[in-house]
DNA sequence: CCGCCTGCGGAACGATCGTTCCGATTCGCT
DNA sequence: AGCGAATCGGAACGATCGTTCCGCAGGCGG
């Protein structure tokens, strides 16, 4: 018995070729996934990546767990963007901001939008983490007087899910339709509506 | 050769078990789609009606027409509310009749979601004529004054696709949501937007 | 440069599914 | 009741796909 390098290393290093193809995978599947949707072959996957099934397999336990973890990259740049929204000083800000990021996300995403059908939970960790977020940021929002008394964040959750909708129900890239809305719906969330 | 009763018959009268099997076949589709999804077999299609496989293809050529049918008995119902909201006397009534229909409809086939995506494209004659009903309605409430002057049909048609996303993203049948959405973004659609 | 081992390719397998087809069955008519 | 045709049932087929497996190539350490 020999002595190791390291405590974390065992044996030898890790050939360049893998390292290299674990990106490869990954920005492979996004792209035909992002082309043909969920039911896209392991096959045509592998194809587009230049390399065998096989070595995907070797990566990801199976198609689920490499829809599973595209999705949670989805899912983490969004949470990312709900922190950095709550850290803004000026609540109004950071909401619009955080209203921003999401419109232009799914415009950016609108072809992945079906992957992530299903596949995140509502009790998924960091789901949970973004909505506590968004929360607190509704809640200064309120405080600062920038929305009605009775707003809570389930009325922006609602928002963003309808943010998605938009998004997906208008064709090409056009920014406005969704930016409108958003603009008509904060009004509506401004507006004293205790006489409707 | 004898007389034949009338010109539309030809020979004999429909057998009664195939006249039953046309709305056995429908019916037990709608109900396996709705717990499993497009991707559901014909095979428990048929078992659901009592039927073999071969006695669906008697009546749609291949599984996409029978999605078809489905998707196509549900525009139609939009279609046949958004002329009922249409001939209401008060515009504000009607537009309001119309998205609460709209958002019942949506909790009501909420599991069947699924099927319609994709599978009736803008250009489909019934909901052009549903669009144009609803781009009518609009502009009668906004000449009535109940709507900003510079809202359009295509703003009430991006909330029809948001509360089919509102509703969906809401857990069980809890229709406060939804109702709260639309009651929001009305008030946005009311209100005098010039400085936002 | 050599030998060993990690990682790769892709044929093969089994499962699933849409669709077809034809013998058996059931119905309408006389 | 009996005949002929319309309709049905479900086995069988071909295609597709996810996954496995193992012989082989290519890179790493010496």
């Amino acid at each position: 018995m020999r002595e190791r390098p390291g405590p974390s290393s065992s044996r030898r290093a890790p050939r360049r070729d893998a390292v290299r193809n674990d990106a490869v995978v990954l920005q492979a599947a996004r792209e035909v996934f992002a082309e043909q949707g969920p039911q896209a072959s392991m096959e045509s996957i592998a194809a587009r990546a230049g390399l065998g099934v096989g070595t995907i397999y070797r990566r990801f336990p199976g198609k689920d767990a490499l829809l599973d973890a595209i999705a949670r990259l989805f899912v983490d740049e969004l949470d990312e963007a709900s922190a950095a929204a709550l850290a803004d000083p000026d609540p109004a800000a950071g909401l619009e901001r955080f209203l921003d990021f999401v419109g232009a996300f799914n415009t950016e995403k609108r072809r992945y939008a079906s992957l992530l059908a299903g596949r995140i939970g509502p009790d998924d960790e960091v789901s949970r983490r973004t909505f506590e977020r968004i929360r607190q940021l509704t809640q200064k929002a309120v405080d600062a007087g920038h929305l009605a008394p009775d707003v809570t964040g389930d009325d922006i959750r609602a928002l963003v899910a309808a943010i998605h909708a938009v998004v997906a129900a208008t064709p090409d890239e056009d920014g406005s339709a969704w930016r409108r809305f958003v603009r008509i719906h904060l009004a509506g969330l401004r507006a004293d509506r205790t006489e409707g």
